[in-house]
RNA sequence: CGCGGGAUAGAGCAGUUCGGUAGCUCGUCGGGCUCAUAACCCGAAGGUCGUUGGUUCAAAUCCGGCUCCCGCAA
């Protein structure tokens, strides 16, 4: 099939890797550069630098919605256009373009979890079930009509950033038999049960302070789901205090006191959490050991 | 020129104000203790103090340039 492809971070890279081994993709929509960093500096997005290594034409309109862009797409007469994580709205004119409709790949098990963060906020409520969807996009929300759907357990230590990789794989893999079998038309699309919608938001740092009166599941998932951004945080001397990593494990005590310094265990409002990955302001990530070398803590010590 | 922190032994830090023999907690290695140990005791190795120029009898420390790392903000 002619494809074009629309998607802008590493999450959209191997789903256009592995169409682009078996389709025709004749044109890459992402966002523009942005300016990244400390100095500022114009930084492609993830995709762009993909599609230009598999040599295919970009296009990086500020908007989906102009008449220069819907033409583009309309030029390239694409049988069916595939969109991850692209980070625009697509207007009903580029939708009713392609003949077999615009694909989606959303990162969830939808109607759960609809919207910007949908990974991470799977891994923050402590789902133990996941996965991703190719839906047939309308105009609405990821409320489009279901293709296919693959899930994929949670691990209780699993990171966002790690599911993130292994849903882009299986995203990846997904979209192809999606594609072959929407092509021979033994799809059916299915209606998502809007009454069992979930919404998510983009994260924020107003989710980052930890909370230690909070159950420890709730402290941990809050780190893993943050990680590797924002980060979860606490405070420690004044200063904030970057959680990277952590486990959790049992003991009691008053919310936020150090149970322990080797390993570094902190109380939570039940149970409590261990700190494995910090990082202080300014500095790197270390290990809690190393944290602890040079910033005395001891047992007894309340943080946050 | 967005704001700020930082670079000192393998790791994490102190020392810089007020120039004068390189320190701490760990780790590593050797020895001891112990039924045993990630515990404890004794000892040792390991650093051209990011780089470069300047001031000085003398610079980790004072002054200038440069490189790299990171937090915030976008």
């Amino acid at each position: 099939m002619r494809i074009v492809y629309m998607g802008t971070p590493d999450f959209a890279v191997p789903a256009l890797e592995q169409i682009a081994k078996q389709h025709e993709v004749v044109g890459v929509f992402t966002q523009p550069d942005k300016p990244q960093g400390r100095k500022a500096v114009l930084t492609p997005p993830d995709v762009k630098v993909c599609a230009q290594k598999l040599g295919i034409p970009v296009f990086q309109p500020e908007s989906m919605k102009t008449e220069g862009a819907i033409s583009s797409v309309k030029e390239l007469n694409p049988d069916c256009i595939v969109v991850a994580a692209y980070g625009q709205i697509l207007p009903k004119a580029v939708l009713d373009i392609p003949r077999y409709g615009c694909v989606n790949i959303h990162g969830s098990l939808l109607p759960k979890y609809r919207g910007a963060a949908p990974i991470q906020q799977a891994v923050l409520d402590g789902e133990t079930v996941t996965g991703v969807t190719t839906m047939l996009m309308d105009v609405g929300l990821d409320t489009g009509d279901i293709l296919m759907t693959a899930e994929t357990p949670i691990g209780q230590n699993e990171t966002s950033g790690e599911l993130f990789d292994r849903l882009a794989v299986l995203g990846g893999e997904l979209i192809l038999t999606t594609l072959k079998q929407l092509q021979r038309g033994e799809l059916t699309p299915k209606k998502q049960d809007d009454a069992l919608a979930t919404y998510t938001t983009k994260l924020d740092k107003s989710r980052c302070p930890i909370d230690f009166s909070q159950p420890a599941t709730v402290v941990h998932n809050q780190v893993r789901g943050l990680s590797p951004w924002p980060v979860a945080t606490t405070q420690i001397g004044g200063k904030r205090l970057k959680v990277h990593t952590s486990r959790f494990t049992g003991g009691s005590g008053k919310p936020g006191t150090v149970l322990s310094v080797k390993p570094l265990i902190i109380a939570c409002g039940q149970d409590a959490v261990e700190l494995l990955e910090v990082q202080p302001e300014g500095k790197k990530r270390m290990t809690a050991a190393a944290f602890l070398a040079g910033h005395p803590l001891s047992v007894g010590d309340i943080i946050g």
